[in-house]
DNA sequence: TTGTAGGCGTTATCAC
DNA sequence: GTGATAACGCCTACAA
């Protein structure tokens, strides 16, 4: 008669304890609990008053282990590049709203901790049996971790743009497109020569939303124009000098556009603090919103992203892989819409600085 | 010969794999995966070479059904009130860190869902033995729920305040003591006018820090202001209006105290905008630093956090109260330093306005 | 409608 | 040093 109970801390309750109470049978109260058919008023009832009396609630750990599904989802971030917070403010309200939908809870995981590499941590995570997929946000370019798991078939999804090309299950916006549309409309409105502040080139993010103002400007009949593509790196200190310095070495530009809000923010301060006037003198158009963007003075134009939408659908992506019958053969893409924010930032080209 | 098994994905490989692999039992492959001492150096290869060759991982969740012990905590944040970007980015590195480093998860919850109220949502979590224990973020002061949840014998520790008195484990700043600090600092150069930007009445952190500025004047020698304080509820663009307001109903008012960093920009854009000098006619502190605070021109003082501390610390108050053998008596209480950024947004009082 | 048996993958206990 | 056994709390399968 050996015991290899644990450590019970006090005494847990559990079925076994309202069994006993009413008579009947663990079983019977398991489905009880479980809202099973065939089950008597009179014992529903009695095991009800049994669960109160005692205080009892179901081992959610247990009820998992038995059926090998934990409903844990794990869910990594780049806390270090957290920057823009409603985007992720609103990421995270959209995955964990669709996660209690579905009856998932969510693992908070930093791809940027010191501690341990992303791609061990959700190995680990994974092949240890505790969390049932992964949903990956914005992961940094160089970051080929989540190609190389979904290669061991680890069920994962990832939001944002990422550096394993087409190979993996992804959730995002159309940076290409957005970008060459925002192009396409500064053209429109007679800009011919159009700075733009970008990150990182080997940020995947910045290299599409790089790519797109190009083909706006092939797109425009407009010539590519390297020299006006300065780098900024996700700063708006660099980019308040970087856009003084541009105009100072290109009077003929008319309009910038930056590649993220910070920057936006960042060019508009020091084109104002130059005496620069947006839209007078210049337009400026922001790659996402921001409440900043919007209250500027005067408010930016701006590609705005619906990130709750996004964690939402991702979310809603992951948990169909996990309850679909068969894994997806080619991965899965799936775009959601943006909005161009058309504020008074942007103006016909003026010509005055142009032509000097 | 009837199984319960309740669904084979394929064939998970188990310890008892290992087991018939190797011609030893289960328990010596448990030993030598968790480093037992007593195991011959010939056994500990065998298994391990076994473990490779089968591509074994233990099952984590298993293992904490097992011990009872889930190493799963959750985290609550209010998520639509998440403004500062800067200060959940490292209160979340700060509690993820000391997590990983006491082998925990963290799980994550909003407390400012639709969808369940945080209470009902912490208690599941909790009774149902999926967490241990509950790291309470920046509750909303009308949140009695950490209280409820603390009676209830619930770990918890709450960061910032709370609506809670002492009566939680609770691990923040003293917004009190800083708010006063600052005000005297102010009041050292010479300002007695100092209005007071507020977000929110009902809202705990904003009580603390008013209560501070209150004591401030007061050990100044200065006379209690009530025309002085300004409810901007958290806005930037409330700020902006209510500074410039203020500034115009009492034009003695020589400093302006906004106690947090998104007022305290809104307000210095006000007074900049109204053609004040900022510190030649107005000195101006934040309770709260950012980045767009240190680079604002001019840079701006403020009360800076430490919140990486904050939610290292709170981490490990709440795992020292699991591991620890007793539960503590009296809650717990821990106060992390602060640091009063001098920067130069404050200067000797201005006299030419004040006399008109 | 309810009960019995068995097992999910692990580890604690005790015996050898 | 190693092995047999039981148990954690729950649920599926089958029998009654």
């Amino acid at each position: 008669m050996k015991k290899a109970t644990p450590r019970k801390p006090a005494h847990t309750v559990t079925t076994k304890d309202i069994a006993d109470r009413t008579g009947l049978s663990k079983m019977t109260v398991s489905r009880v609990l479980n809202n099973h058919q065939y089950v008597s008023e009179e014992t529903r009832r009695k095991v009800m008053a049994a669960v109160r009396e005692l205080g009892f609630t179901p081992n959610t750990l247990a009820k998992r282990f038995f059926t090998g599904k934990t409903r844990l989802l794990g869910v990594v971030i780049p806390l270090e590049y957290m920057f823009s917070s409603y985007y992720f403010k609103e990421l995270f309200q959209g995955v964990l709203e669709c996660a209690e939908e579905h009856g998932y809870d969510m693992l908070l995981n930093d791809s940027t901790s010191k501690r341990m590499p992303p791609l061990e941590k959700c190995r680990g995570l994974v092949k240890g049996k505790l969390v049932e997929g992964l949903l990956l946000a914005a992961p940094m370019t160089y970051d080929d971790y989540p190609l190389v798991l979904t290669k061991e078939a680890v069920p994962l999804v990832v939001t944002g743009e990422t550096a394993c090309g087409e190979k993996v299950n992804r959730v995002g916006i159309s940076n290409r497109e957005c970008a060459r549309d925002a192009v396409l409309r500064l053209a429109k409105l007679g800009h011919r020569r159009i700075g733009v502040l970008t990150f990182d080139e080997k940020h995947q993010e910045s290299q599409e939303r790089l790519a797109g103002y190009k083909e706006g400007l092939e797109a425009a009949g407009l010539p590519a124009a390297a020299d006006l593509i300065v780098p900024a790196h996700y700063s708006r200190r660099e980019a308040f000098a970087e856009a003084q310095r541009l105009l100072k070495a290109h009077p003929d530009v008319t309009a910038i556009f930056a590649l993220n809000e910070g920057m936006a923010v960042g060019a508009a301060d020091g084109l104002c603090s130059m005496g620069l006037n947006i839209p007078g003198d210049i337009s400026l158009v922001s790659f996402d919103d921001s409440a900043e963007i919007e209250n500027y003075d005067p408010p930016i134009s701006a590609i705005r992203q619906f990130p709750h939408k996004i964690g939402h659908s991702a979310c809603k992506m992951l948990i169909g892989i996990l309850e679909g019958e068969a894994r997806p053969r080619k991965p899965l893409s799936l775009m959601i819409d943006t909005q161009f924010m058309e504020r008074s930032s942007m103006a016909l080209a003026s010509t005055k600085r142009g032509r000097r």
